[in-house]
DNA sequence: GACTTTTTTTCGAGGCTCGCAATAAATAAT
DNA sequence: ATTATTTATTGCGAGCCTCGAAAAAAAGTC
């Protein structure tokens, strides 16, 4: 069950404190880092100059502070971003994306394609993925580091041990193993993540000071996607790549959903449920999709005039905000933000959602609740990809010491 | 932000792995020790003839298994009794109940009284709550060892540090802290739990096989509660106990709740709400206490003939369904154990219940979903709390291996 | 009674972190 | 220009801790 500590695990806990601490930080000194570990300044000091000698960090000269204290200057330590490479893989709605990053976050290389994702071949896809993968990993012009890891992100529910696509709503398409596709085909690690997971990262690494402990990042798109944070880590389900927000029961027997059940959020709140609702259409009527552009339009002319239009966004926000309500009633309230093409549309959703909120359990301190919103999900989602494949790329480096990378041979320190 | 493992962390935390192993085991030998922690031999005997010679552990030959194996026997290790005590404190409507307990965790003392709760005065409780404390602590009777922890479980809201009740449905009065003022009243350490967490905390020790890493308690009774343990560690708000699992909406707008607001999964399912249904009144009525015996003569009445009764079980069900429905959409499906005077008449819940699963995101795998029950909440509540003063006691005892007690005066291993 | 088997203890080796002292590298003062 | 001051980093020895191998202990088996 529960395992103890080994002798030598705590060198290599605490390199990777090193590690994560210089990934946070940008570029701290030994001192900072011995400040923010709590470790004393010898151990980082050998620390350190081991990372360095094996080529993952490397020493910066603060050029820009030149004359600020009085003392001997810091040296900066960052990450040296030809320690190693990731990849990420995102694939959405008629389109994939494929970027490779170096050790330290800056994005080499990328490719994009567009791709008929409802009506695909499994073969086709799957080829799609891969060979897009192998133009940028081949590519002559680059010159990689080795490529440590790759992260693919999908809308839909993957397992909980990030191998597999379940289900998702962009392709009738369902258990495809990506993970271990990726993995024999290339000999790379990979994992396959939820889409709205490598949001909340993504948030986490962006604004660390909103998005920290506890938070939700809300994608409001075709469907509803959540990536919730609790204590610091992503909240996963025990099973499933969990947080299916948008299939928490709104209005039993109610309006029909895109999984083919009732009255879950989505049927009231998803593009296609907003479209139904404001073109007067029934409850009963299949889901359809709606391009972001024509959702920009409805939401225009939400704006113009009250009417149906203004209505379905108002009925949009009254499912979320009993959404949130049930979900704040389990996990108290946090900061939220918002995701997607219907997050422009905010405006016309939050009145409700606060109405709604302020009925429910989690309403509370529905005032002090605050939203913010982000209109595009694949920057977030590409980064959030990098962030996890990197950090998973950090707590391997320092695993046995070998078989990371760089040129150590000899394993004394000068 | 995160902390660094120091030198000395590593020894604290074997130790805490070792009593936690036996505490787990109950007569575990080094060798079974050395098997579940992953430590070597060397490392579990040496751990083990410390905490021996403090009198924290004892050894006990195995007296029964004579003649099994061929080699030498194995010597049982077992936690001693008057290693330490805790105190328990279960507060449940017009009840208090105390018990003390040794630190190989049986009871050797206990005392209950009963008290109108719903009346009482703030100075009145809080008298005799620590009064009775007081009296067991100071009986002459007993020879304690010092006693270490005192753990007070309640049915209401918590605060997510343990240490104040913020709201019962027990008593009007609010924002008790009890930790607090047990504290400066005996100079003990003391929490204040929330009762559903502890019922949880209870089924983890009372069935490790079926209530291991993910699984839910729920309480049927005048109110609806929930304890959630996930990965294996008990879940809790960022702000109160958290899961209020009775207060997610069921239907926006429905039922009046105990809590003030409408449609709440309580204001369905909860002891007063299936008499309100039952007995014809409407949901808007206010909610009053129903004395247990009536509800089991509710519940012997729908058994007999269908009609209101059965009627109102039905409904409960539904809301329970659906709301469970909700939660598995969020965490995946997980064992149930139904609590409480209601959990005896599950036999009428569970159809509606498992129809309404079945209908939700959750309940995809719905006829895998199992359910037990224990009709009886109170000793699990206090089972739940003499466990969690327990362990904290074991990661109490090895921290700087002083002021625990124990006449262990040189710390040099003979 | 000698041999096997299994458990537990002993002992030396190797690693890790820590505190303290020493060294390095800048600014401020004289 | 030189010395003093301040702050950052490194070196070194001490003290723990865990591990592996071997020894000791305590049974059963032949």
């Amino acid at each position: 069950m529960s395992v103890g500590i080994r002798h030598d695990d705590l060198r290599r806990r605490n390199r990777a404190m090193v590690l994560s601490a210089v990934r946070r930080a940008g570029q701290p000194s030994r001192t900072e880092i011995a400040a923010t570990t709590g470790l004393s300044h010898s151990t980082i000091s050998a620390i350190s100059a081991d990372l360095i000698q094996e080529g993952i960090l490397m020493e910066r000269r603060k050029g820009e502070t030149a004359s600020l204290k009085r003392g001997r200057p810091q040296i900066g330590l960052a990450l040296n971003p030809e320690a190693a490479a990731v990849v990420t893989v995102v694939l959405s709605l008629n389109f994939l994306s494929v970027a490779v990053i170096d050790y330290a976050g800056q994005i080499v290389a990328e490719e994009q394609l567009r791709l008929d994702t409802l009506t695909v071949s499994r073969e086709k896809l799957i080829g799609e993925c891969t060979a897009i993968v192998r133009r940028r990993l081949e590519d002559p012009d680059l010159d990689l580091g080795s490529v440590a890891r790759i992260a693919m992100g999908i809308q839909g529910i993957t397992d909980s041990h990030a191998r597999a696509m379940l289900w998702s709503p962009i392709t009738p398409l369902t258990d495809i193993p990506f993970a271990d596709i990726l993995e024999a085909e290339f000999g790379i690690p990979a994992t396959m993540e939820n889409d709205c997971n490598m949001m909340a990262v993504a948030l986490q690494w962006r604004d660390p000071d909103r998005y920290r402990d506890d938070f939700i990042a809300i994608l409001l798109s075709h469907g509803i996607g959540m990536g919730l944070v609790l204590k610091g880590e992503l909240f996963t389900g025990t099973h499933s790549s969990g947080g299916e927000f948008g299939h928490m029961i709104h209005r039993p027997g109610g309006a029909l959903c895109r999984c083919g059940r009732r009255g879950c959020v989505e049927a009231y709140a998803g593009n296609y449920a907003i479209w139904r609702s404001a073109t007067g259409m029934s409850e009963d009527a299949e889901p359809v999709d709606v391009s972001d552009a024509d959702m920009r339009a409805l939401a225009a002319k939400a704006r113009e005039h009250d009417g149906p239009e203004r209505e379905a966004y108002r009925r949009a926000g009254e499912a979320l905000g009993f959404g949130l309500g049930s979900l704040f009633a389990l996990i108290d309230p946090a900061p939220v933000a918002m995701v997607g093409v219907s997050a422009a549309a905010f405006d016309l959703i939050e009145p409700a959602l606060r109405e709604a909120i302020a009925q429910t359990a989690g309403g509370q301190h529905s005032k002090s609740i605050s939203f913010d919103t982000e209109p595009n999900e694949l920057p977030l989602i590409r980064e959030g990809c990098a962030m996890r494949a990197l950090t998973f790329v950090d707590q391997e480096i320092f695993a046995p010491g070998a078989q990371a990378k760089a040129g150590a041979s000899g394993k004394n320190v000068a």
